[in-house]
DNA sequence: GAAAAATTTTGACAAGTGTCAAGCTTTTCT
DNA sequence: AGAAAAGCTTGACACTTGTCAAAATTTTTC
């Protein structure tokens, strides 16, 4: 009972120009999602800030999730290799340091909305199955990103890792957010705090000291 | 211009039935928005979780924004007490740590759709200045629930703190929204997780020492 | 117990939602 | 150039939403 759409023919020559709309307007939706939030985004709306009619969007997608996923994975692709560069540039631990603050900060400056989105979306996932797999794979990819980030620490301090992985990525995910709270209300002085926090944060996690008795 | 409703009027008498009502309406709504979070709770809803039909709502709440904030609101007065007892008893360090862990675990199985409500909410207050007040005020009433905790570890291992109240909020706060996501998703080891990295971070955190040059 | 006030229900409204099918326009193929 | 396919628009559908006013009901007051 399958109903026989363009979305399954395989034209090896059209499907680049197909991929190409549905990335199009998958961005549409990013710039949607990020203005108004998930709950008041709708199909119309991202139609607007899309150069087509509403109808168009079931001809590219089979329905409002599936577009949304498509958004999210592609705001995952620009989202996870943002941070490299900082770590393959530094030679020092205060190097290094700065770097990546500066790389938070200018996150934090430049794509606000987008990481708005980011925390509703996975929000959304802890009532809706739906994206459930989509955000645990970006939020892997993040992870994956801060722990690099802290092996290059390890490596220039000599000291051994000592915090797993995913509870260092959520510690400054939740310094992130904090900041991304504070920063969108107005705080001037949101970013700088942050700063200072996660500096001091990863000078006590990368510094080896017994646990008290 | 102003409307005058049941609202206006100040009759002591019954100034309590009517914030009784209000009280049992918002609590219907809280369960909703736990259960099916805040983009897909709508009015009708609520009143069918409540003994009401939903024209009652807008007798005892100007509009949706008030019944939500009124819910909120109501959720606060519950949250911030909890862990309270837990400071109070603690004689030692490891006392202290085994009791807060236990009250997380416990949190995290008991009200995780409560919570969940929580960061739902919270993120859309990116969104949203209506909430912002509100939220900012709750998060502070965690902070400072925190910070309690914190100040106890301090005292019981005779170190000064160094890391300050928003910052281990954020982190701790992190590490359960992580562990929220896993529990909900079925992973069984979540929880136990959480109280290692929960036990690691602060063990790092209370522990004096230089950051590296 | 009747009048007045407070409470609750009912039903409607205008607006907005996702979805889809029919038709128009453009592009592609032979 | 003509036929066929793809791309896009239009307009409708069934449904849900927040809001509100009028009526029905209950409670209070004198």
């Amino acid at each position: 009972m399958q109903k026989v759409t363009r979305l399954d023919r395989i034209s090896p020559q059209r499907a680049d120009k197909f991929a190409e709309r549905r990335a199009e307007l998958a961005e549409a939706a990013l710039q949607t999602l990020s203005e108004l939030g998930y709950a008041r985004t709708s199909l119309r709306e991202i139609a607007q800030n899309s150069e087509f009619t509403h109808g168009v969007l079931h001809y590219y997608f089979r329905d409002k999730v599936d577009l949304i996923l498509c958004s999210v994975r592609q705001y995952k692709a620009r989202c996870v290799t943002r941070y490299d560069r900082v770590t393959a540039d530094a030679r020092t631990y205060e190097d290094l340091m700065t770097g990546f603050l500066a790389a938070l900060a200018q996150t934090m400056r430049d794509e606000a909305h987008m990481h708005r989105l980011w925390y509703d979306i996975r929000s959304q996932t802890l009532f809706e199955t739906a994206f459930r797999a989509d955000v645990a794979e970006l939020d892997k990819s993040l992870e994956d990103m801060i722990w690099r980030i802290m092996c290059r620490f390890a490596e220039l301090t000599g000291e051994p890792q000592s915090v797993s992985p995913s509870a260092i990525y959520a510690m400054i995910d939740g310094l992130f957010q904090q900041c991304l709270l504070r920063h969108l209300s107005g705080d001037s002085q949101a970013i700088d705090q942050m700063q200072a926090d996660v500096r001091l944060v990863i000078s006590k996690i990368t510094s080896s000291s017994a646990p008290p008795a």
